[in-house]
RNA sequence: GGACCCAUCGUCUAACGGUUAGGACUCAGCCCUUUCACGGCUGCAAUAGGGAUUCGAAUUCCCUUGGGUUCACCA
């Protein structure tokens, strides 16, 4: 009851990780933080024909983008190195052997045409095509050839391969932290390969030996892994192991938006949001598929929107730093159904960051977007800007793009304003309004502005509100905006004039 | 198809067997702001269906239906 808490977040480098993986990761983290346990990072590279380059280190600087930190792991080292499977290659055949010694296990020495042409023929005849308890007795392997037989095979070289050997029909049953008892019934189950052809262990021995191997107390992941748990159970009991055997929490998938299925990379690329947490190109194809960093999104608005999907605490918050997500994480309050991940509450959760963020923190983030937009601004502008706008938009980088007229003239105007609002004597107005200000200092205050505004106004017998709307599109092009006085004392007195008289120039009343 | 998992507003979800079934996102309206946004308020909106147990069921059990995962020498 007591062992220390290990949790380990074991991902195949096969490509970018994927965002339930993400979710899974970070479900372990906040476990173990919240137990004061140890977060392990393995790489199960047992599959050597689908190795993806960069895959790796697209892994750990996800992880640490998010801020998780990782206590024992290929790069960190620790005290059951290494952490590629790939590596630990030589640990696992021992305990195929071991098990075939002890009668569990067994050779098979069946080519695949074989095995196909054995499931072609059970399926036939209306049975479930798989090589257990009854089938295995009519292939090839070291239960139906003989000693003598399968002593040459080996010395032969032939190819084989371990399979675990299930009893006929046995309950197996395991406790699952979200989904309380599962049991299933070895008749259902088949005789999975432990070892490949290669040498290297199939995902199922390679996981059990070394979860039990690095201590690991706590089994959490995703959902798609329940079916084969039994295996996972079996394999502890075979290797005599059970008393070490971690608990499991199988973890919900994260569904597609709309109509059904698991979350996919075409979904991200069909409804405009990433299904990655940063920027990946497939080194092959030279397709690229876009991430949360890159796409503007802080790191803990991920994190938060990530650890909200699946799980809830008893309260109704719903905003949380990674230090309160660890106080509050509990395995026992994850839900049980798929959880359908919407892009709306995504914006929803970066907005609330970004309100919460200092200008200065928002000016590095939008710095180089500066730049790359050609706009020319102190730091002490663009904050200025970033407390203007931050409350209108749900990402850093829109501070810019929608806020460009802080930063060029506009050269276009909002044709509907304009239709909407412009009378005859708007141009003449607002010529009126650019010399009030021209009597302004340059460093006049948003009030000075308003009352020039609204003495002109008045001099010419109309409302206010009437002329503000054509005052923000001379001077922003845009029918909405930042604040108008602010922003027109930010810009500066002789931009202003300046903007107003070249608009003023440019657009015409005209009836209809 | 077999096995397994799941089922509360459109979505994420809350609710010791006793609540007018709560919150958040979205949407609509109102207030604030002489615009927009933020914020505040209000509204729309759910226990898949059928049995059983119980004084009482969203909650326990069974069936149906629906959805999902998984059935490789991939993980």
């Amino acid at each position: 009851m007591s062992r220390p808490v290990r949790v380990r977040f074991a991902p195949s480098p096969t490509g970018p990780l994927h965002i339930g993986g993400v979710r899974t990761a970070l479900y372990n983290y906040l476990f173990a933080k919240k137990n004061n346990g140890t977060m392990i990072l393995r790489l199960e590279d047992t599959d050597q024909t689908r190795f993806v380059e960069g895959a790796e280190k697209y892994i750990k600087e996800s992880l640490s983008w998010l801020g998780m930190e990782i206590h024992e792991g290929p790069d960190q080292g620790g005290p059951h190195s290494p952490y590629r499977q790939s590596e630990r290659k030589p640990m696992y055949r021992q305990y195929a052997e071991q098990l075939i010694e002890a009668g569990l296990a067994y050779y098979a020495f069946d080519t695949s045409e074989e095995l196909d042409e054995m499931r072609k023929r059970l399926e036939a005849s209306k049975m479930q095509p798989a090589y257990d308890s009854v089938s295995r007795m009519s292939m090839k392997n070291s239960l139906t050839l003989s000693a003598d037989e399968v002593k040459s095979r080996l010395d032969n070289g032939d190819d084989y391969v371990i399979r675990i050997k299930l009893p006929r029909k046995e309950e197996v049953r395991f406790h699952d932290i979200v989904r309380g008892w599962v049991v299933v019934s070895t008749g259902q189950m088949d005789d999975k390969v432990l070892l490949k052809a290669d040498g290297m262990p199939t995902y199922h021995l390679a996981n059990v030996v070394d979860d039990y191997l690095m201590g690991i107390s706590h089994v959490i992941r995703g959902e798609e892994w329940l079916p084969s748990a039994p295996l996972h159970v079996m394999l502890y009991k075979f290797l005599g192991w059970e008393d070490a055997m971690p608990e499991f929490a199988h973890l919900p998938l994260l569904l597609k938006p709309e109509g059904n299925g698991k979350l996919s990379k075409r979904d991200g690329d069909r409804l405009g949001f990433p299904v990655f947490p940063m920027d990946w190109i497939d080194p092959k194809t030279g397709d690229k598929s876009s991430g949360y960093r890159e796409s503007g999104y802080f790191p803990e608005a991920v994190a938060n929107m990530l650890a909200m999907l699946g799980w809830h605490p008893s309260d109704n918050r719903e905003l949380f730093t990674i230090d309160e997500l660890i106080d509050a994480f509990s395995l026992e309050r994850v839900s049980k159904s798929g959880a359908k991940f919407d892009v709306q509450k995504a914006y929803w959760f970066n907005q609330q960051y970004l309100q919460k963020k200092s200008p200065s923190e928002v000016y590095k983030m939008i710095e180089s977007i500066v730049e790359e937009n050609g706009f020319d601004a102190c730091q002490e502008y663009i904050e200025s800007v970033v407390v203007l706008m931050r409350e209108k938009v749900q990402f850093a980088k829109d501070i810019v793009l929608q806020g460009q007229y802080f930063f060029k003239d506009p050269t276009e105007y909002d044709q509907t304003v304009i239709q909407k609002k412009w009378k005859e004597n708007t141009n003449q107005i607002l010529g009126d309004i650019a010399k009030k200000f021209e009597t302004l200092s340059e460093a006049a205050s948003p009030e000075e502005y308003e009352n020039s505004f609204k003495e002109a106004c008045e001099y010419h017998g109309e409302k206010p509100g009437s002329l503000l709307q054509p005052l923000r599109v001379v001077v922003s092009g845009q029918g909405v905006g930042a604040p108008i006085w602010d922003m027109i004392a930010l810009i500066g007195r002789d931009y202003i004039i300046n903007r107003i008289q070249t608009a003023i120039g440019k657009i015409s009343f005209s009836i209809g």
